[in-house]
DNA sequence: AGCCAATCTCTTAGCGGTGAGATACTTTTC
DNA sequence: GAAAAGTATCTCACCGCTAAGAGATTGGCT
């Protein structure tokens, strides 16, 4: 990454790339932490998207019922991604879906006993997983880090609404 | 996000999830980054993916030649990606393709004028859209952010090799 | 020289996502 | 209470990526 500002200095003098050094290192970084949790839950017969659903449903409130649209802002995707990840999830018997008892036009998504055995078989290592991506930095470093994140975040209008 | 740990917190209190403050975050940040970029290349007949691909050529040093196994190191991405966004950008007209003349399995990847032309249009641009991302930090929370970027990823084997 | 492992590029099947839009239901407005 | 606007979910066509592997070329080793 630093190479790749040197570049642009050499061809491109006239602009300022420095904004490169903090976009371009968040993508690297987040693709290889993708690609190594995609590993773990590859190991547990998941992939990133169903993983992301059962765990969302399972920190939910008992019974543990979320409805689409719920997901979808929580996982950040469109409403046919959700659909889709759902229909995946239903047909292996992890979720099922039911009609809202209050809103005809709602769906509420709950965990079978099944999804909620793989998801909790898979969290430890899930866990594990992500403690060792961020084993190069102390307490103090994430918090910070941590900090920053959630600062940008904010700016950018996620969590408000 | 912050809200997501004290579910985890209730529901599974024997777990560390302190990981996820970090990871979660970088997540979603990524996710939001990654939208908004989509938005301005789009505007400009783009892609992330072929942009990607025009900006690597466009920062090499002249003549702008590259191989596709170093743009597949550059963009961190299989090397099927790679074939297919050179034969979306070829046919297109804003790379050419050319048998290496010193090793026979090699492909020396060209930035026509074409192509040229479009990224150096596309490129303030984006460098306007990053630095807008960004514009809640100074910067000192910039650099040091960045800093702790790459140390994650130097922790992680990138840009090592 | 000849072989073998490594390297480079490309192909293909399958997956998960987006974006547009259809459908159904609910809420607001008049 | 009927019409209009809004909300929730789903469907579908298309796109880009991965994973696996094929084909071609190279360079080291014996």
């Amino acid at each position: 990454m630093d190479l790749l500002l040197a570049q642009w200095g050499e061809r491109r003098p006239d602009l300022d790339v420095s904004p490169m050094a903090v976009i371009g290192r968040l993508k690297r970084l987040s693709r290889l932490i993708e690609a190594e949790l995609r590993r773990t839950f590859a190991e547990h017969g998941l992939d990133p998207a169903s993983f992301d659903v059962l765990a969302t449903l399972r920190r939910s409130a008992p019974p543990h019922l979320l409805t689409p649209a719920e997901l979808m802002r929580s996982a950040m995707v469109t409403s046919g991604a959700v659909s889709q990840r759902l229909d995946r999830l239903e047909a292996r018997g992890l979720v099922t879906r039911s009609p809202s008892p209050s809103d005809g036009r709602v769906v509420e998504v709950a965990l079978t006993a099944e999804g909620r055995a793989l998801v909790d078989r898979a969290l430890p290592d899930h866990l594990a997983t992500e403690e060792r991506l961020l084993a190069a930095l102390g307490t103090d470093r994430r918090d910070a880090l941590a900090d920053t994140l959630r600062e940008l975040l904010e700016s950018l209008g996620d969590g408000v609404d």
